[in-house]
DNA sequence: GTGCACCTTCCCCTAAACTGGAAGGTCAAG
DNA sequence: CTTGACCTTCCAGTTTAGGGGAAGGTGCAC
């Protein structure tokens, strides 16, 4: 596949995975002997794994982390598990302070909504946040 | 008040308070005879505000669109329930992403701790670390 | 009258994650 | 043979939320 119908076929653009494979998030792409880039669909499911990161609110780097980390495979090596076991706290620290932050504005728009607007003071501003 | 002293009182730094004037957070600053910008608790008032909101993980434009609701007069209070109610939207989607993927660290590293970390080559396997 | 801590404007810098555009190569269709 | 849709590299700009620091004015204490 050429750059852009594997960048349609991640929801993204073709500019997006020049941009990646200069990240290092893909590997340099093999090229057709005209010097396009050429991809296969393991290109596309690695997009994917990548637009879920972002949707996660994973930086790029982080996601880079999980990536190379996948790719070398089931690895027995210690420092792989290493590697893999701290990814898994942080993401466990992540998802708790995002779980803490949810509670907090969803108490904010639980005192928003049970409170009256006629009663809101411009002055004020607004009690609820 | 003076900018410094504001500043403290809300938790922030004088720069910050020239950004948010020049980013139309707040409006232009009272002078004083001499130039310098001089505040009353209702700007800490407002800061505060701005800090809840930032803290609840809203953009400085999501909340320079409520406190503009409420600058005209107009009570935000219906607006902030909207901006709440997307970012709660917003956060749960991204906790859910987050949970995915967790899962996926988590099976990764079950299938690396099954694997013999005699017989790892740390020169190889490892180098990327 | 000199420090010192404030304040002012001005402009540049940061990181992250792209996006746009210029200048040019490639290829199938009409 | 040319048009149009692709592709290439490279350089530059955008956005977000400020931070750094220069060059200079102000005001109070000693």
């Amino acid at each position: 596949m050429q750059i852009g119908e594997t960048a349609a076929a991640a929801g993204m653009t073709a500019k997006t995975l020049r941009f990646y494979e200069d990240s290092g998030l893909l590997p340099p792409a093999d090229r057709t002997p005209n010097g396009y880039r050429s991809y296969t669909r393991k290109t596309v499911d690695r997009l994917e794994f990548i637009r879920r990161g972002r949707a996660a609110g994973l930086t790029l780097a982080q996601i880079g982390d999980i990536l190379s980390v996948r790719d070398v495979g089931q690895s027995p090596c210690v420092h792989v598990q290493d590697v893999l076991a701290m990814r898994l706290s942080n993401l466990d620290a992540q998802i708790a302070e995002l779980a803490a932050l949810r509670d907090t504005v969803a108490e904010m728009l639980g005192t928003a909504v049970a409170g009256d607007p006629a009663i809101c003071d411009p002055a004020r501003i607004c009690s609820y946040l």
